[in-house]
DNA sequence: GTGAAAGCGCTAACAT
DNA sequence: ATGTTAGCGCTTTCAC
């Protein structure tokens, strides 16, 4: 019956039909079914929320962010994960073409020319909570890895530590180059040269922790007073060119792992070296000590690619926009 | 065209249509439309995972569990947060019956009758991720809370820590409740009584860091040194009765909370004050020093929800199941 | 303001 | 093996 349909979507009907639809639907208990609404009027009132990795402490807040703004919008957030693979970030674009969602959030963690291709050639709206080359004529909300860098080399720079290593993520994904480029640049402006590289395998813990073997044994200072104490200075870490001072991550995740690998070494945090980690997430908080974290603007980078996807949703003529967010640098106890 | 439908869904057809169709699909960029699907056939190979805080680590764990048996199965997995209360845990499981998804598995943090009721009156097969009465007659896959906590206080117990305190989160919720009679009960199999007991407002780490204020400033020992000292018995947590050997606490988060503000007071894990968590999720091992957890097996309820979910769907008429997954110690650095 | 009827895009049953 | 048709449950004309 279409009066049914009318009083529940609130359109005008006279009382007594109100009141009558009403009593029917408590007592057969009934709920419209989504996908028939959804087939007819085109629209699901969902919205896809799509991550690399859920254990990405960075995602959470990220999450929260979207999901305030969409359903202060009406919409019902879901969220879903694509792993690593760029293919299977493909293959969720291309998927949105089914009609699971009226709108897709990605955070993708490599791009390449398929996957731009098939934002472009999406039938949904897509923004993309990362940096793609403005070519690609998409929507997106990116971060200043390289300003965020810049906050973080001079900060320690500032605090009188100079002999700094770089942890990255691998450098075949987006947020891994930007921060490769950024760490060369924020040095190469402040006059400095790192005193240690290393990639990491993953944005993981794990995958820190594993840098953190690499880094440490690669600059022979694996045991504190191995060779430094023994010479009269400082316990701690000693490069063959000279001390390791402070170590700047990628991201929270890579740093904590870090900072278990110089604890097993007994080294330690800030005393010995000073670490910096990026994302500003809920673990730099939790971590001990406090972890000195680039906030790369997480939150509001969520906050403003959920209402680029609802304005695009809303008009889908407008012309595609490149949000910056800015970073900014929340001091803890590991670089006091 | 019936013939597209079946090419695309494997069904027989001849050669020279199989390879038109193909070309047609490619040309086209034809996808089908899965709202259109689902309606027709019933069903939409999607699974829903609700949880109550996508910021709760142990939520990752079971999300990743979950994710493998389902896909496995050829379903995608969604997930949404519903948030800590339980009207909104209602309106997540009333809103299945629009035909989001073919089965839900929830992990509530609250239960009550309304809620019991309208996971038995859903349309759509629901599996409870926690404890809900065996009256309420809908699939669960528990924790055993009791046998965990009695596996923390007899290690505890065994090595050497009589004095414990227990930090719980709020006791109106089900993890709360089952955490705050397993932990009366192991105490007094054991013959002992808790040097004190703070019930956190939520499981968040901010919750309990404001649970390790009130546990410390409560005992009067915030301040190393404060009594035991000058008594000459061993700086650290001195209640009025005697010393804080030891805090449990309901979940990870609250336990790196609480390791918080020990280190405020300057009272070092596990030396002053040894610490154990439950849920053993990433955190554990990524907080500082590592926390002895108990793993309450949070992958292999994710894992069994998800099977059992499968299960239910394939078959409605089976009888409910009630799994119980036994608990076990990830002894770690902050219990030595 | 309300009822009747068409149709969203798909698949399953039927007819060829 | 393929084309035709009905219908999933809803919303939205269109008459009245």
């Amino acid at each position: 019956m279409a009066s049914v349909s009318r009083v529940l979507n609130g359109l005008p009907a006279t009382e007594e039909m109100v009141e009558r639809v009403q009593r029917a639907v408590e007592e057969l208990g009934y709920v419209p079914d989504a996908r028939a609404r959804s087939l007819k009027v085109g629209r699901t009132f969902q919205l896809t929320l799509a991550v690399a990795d859920v254990g990405n402490p960075v995602y959470v807040t990220m999450m929260r962010a979207v999901e305030e703004v969409v359903s202060a919008a009406g919409y019902r957030l879901v969220v879903t994960t694509t792993g690593p693979d760029v293919v299977d970030e493909v293959a969720l674009v291309r998927g949105m073409a089914r009609g699971y969602a009226d709108g897709l959030v990605i955070s993708p963690l490599r791009v390449d020319d398929d996957l731009i291709k098939s934002i472009r050639e999406c039938d949904v709206p897509v923004v993309v909570a990362g940096n793609v080359p403005a070519s690609a004529g998409v929507d997106t909300v990116r971060a200043n890895s390289p300003k965020g860098m810049l906050l973080a080399v001079e900060h320690l720079l500032a605090t009188g530590r100079k002999r700094i290593a770089f942890v990255n993520g691998p450098v075949d994904t987006v947020p891994g180059t930007a921060r490769a480029k950024g760490f060369a640049d924020a040095m190469k402006a402040n006059g400095l040269r790192p005193v240690a590289e290393v990639e990491a395998v993953d944005f993981t813990f794990a995958a820190g922790r594993d840098a953190g073997v690499e880094l440490l044994s690669g600059l022979d200072i694996g045991v504190r007073g191995s060779g430094a104490e023994a010479r009269g200075g400082r316990p701690g870490a000693e490069a063959r060119g000279g001390r390791l001072d402070a170590v700047i991550a990628a991201n929270d995740l890579l740093a904590v792992g870090i900072m278990h690998e110089l604890a097993a070494r007994e080294l330690v945090v800030p005393d010995d070296v000073a670490v910096i980690g990026m994302d500003d997430s809920e673990l730099a908080e939790q971590c001990f000590p406090p972890l000195t974290s680039v906030n790369l603007g997480s939150a509001e980078r969520g906050r403003r690619a959920a209402e680029l996807l609802l304005a695009r949703i809303d008009d889908d003529t407008r012309a595609p926009r490149r949000i910056v967010v800015q970073p900014t640098l929340s001091v803890r106890k590991s670089t006091p």
